[in-house]
DNA sequence: TGTACATCAGTGAACGCGCGTTCACTGATGTAC
DNA sequence: TGTACATCAGTGAACGCGCGTTCACTGATGTAC
């Protein structure tokens, strides 16, 4: 119930409101307009509150990368630190996000940074990449992994980033329907953090 | 110099156009009346060939994966079957694609198939998705890789996958700006591929 | 506690714009005889 | 080889649409005295 002249939470329910549309529709390219009917204001509203429409999706990407790491982290700190299912956990969120929300994943992802890069996406986007890599790197640490960790956990964060696009643009769908997507970032996870490489020529060209 | 009344090429010619704006733009949302303007030609003219925008992008998208299974092949098939080069080239090839040509990229692979799936970009990109995973499972049948051969196919095509979408994003400089990603990607296929598992306690949840 | 008033957060109408698509048309092309 | 004519591949003007944004405005809120 609308019950005064004043919304009071204008801008947080047009970012909710542009969140649910991205979602609903699939694509990035909400309208303005269809966010201020669903928050029922008129379409001059917003600009109370945001400069244009590039900030508001801006403030979008921004509470998405805000609630991934924040997930991340609620999921991995039930584990004592340098647990592997630390590990898991963060990826079993970076995936889960992407299928909850993969237009919005895709948007948070593809926000090309402005040059000076320090708009709140960017800067929140940082944060989340940085604790992902961190938790890989310090469990590579205190468990004397082999290797560069840091190294192999962009490889981790590589493996699971492109089965979540994958999976949310329904390429595995294609061609390997019946892969079971958890099982092969596992399994590829943990050859890559456990592996000692075999005596062989090896891939350098 | 346009000699004639009729283009003779049009059809092409527009999907070209399409294709560059799409590049050009870094973004899928061209418009068909800028690719007219480019190609020389009235708004109305593409309704002679196409049925609507819609047909002219899944036919540039169709050509991405032509262009992309093209050259894989090309560069894979310099080498004798089972070499080791020809996955290197595969992923180099689809790495050098996705940068060259970011935008299409992005559209090729988040092209929701329709629920028939007979269009003719979802049979290209079929074709293309197949034939990168068939270089990785010959080699892992040839040389009697340990493990599923079809899993490490998708682990490698996954990985490749991943690091291409991080580079052209431009996820990995707000990050991890002095990787190495060919090294990054050559790494950890070797890590996949060629990985003895030790014996440890390992990441199932 | 009451009141005057500055400030704030909305309204609703309008704008210019570029879009995808349709329409009746016209000039070029190819073919049958 | 010449001609009549059906077909083809364009034109250019117009359409309706929804968009982002601006504008003058108004009603609500909060505060100083």
């Amino acid at each position: 119930m609308k019950v005064s002249y004043h919304h009071g939470e204008l801008r947080q329910a047009l970012i909710d409101a542009a969140r649910a549309l991205i979602n609903e529709r699939q694509s990035n390219d909400f309208s303005l307009s269809d966010a201020c009917r669903r928050a029922g204001v008129s379409t001059a509203a917003p600009y109370r509150h945001f400069a244009d429409k590039g900030q508001i999706i801006n403030e979008v990407v921004a509470q998405g990368f805000i609630d991934m790491a924040h997930r991340a982290r609620a999921e991995a700190e039930v584990f004592p630190p340098g647990a592997p299912e630390r590990i898991v956990a963060v990826g079993r969120v970076y995936l889960a996000f992407a299928i909850g929300e993969p237009a919005l994943f895709r948007m948070m992802f593809s926000q090309h940074a402005n040059p000076a890069g320090d708009d709140i996406a960017t800067t929140t986007g940082k944060a989340c990449f940085a604790y992902v890599l961190d938790e890989v790197i310090s469990y590579c640490t205190l468990h004397r992994v082999e290797g560069d960790a840091r190294m192999i956990a962009v490889q981790l964060w590589t493996l699971v980033h492109g089965a979540a696009s994958l999976t949310i643009d329904g390429d595995y769908a294609k061609v390997a329907p019946d892969i079971d997507v958890t099982r092969m970032i596992t399994s590829g996870a943990e050859r890559l953090l456990f592996a000692l490489p075999r005596d062989r020529d090896d891939l350098q060209a």
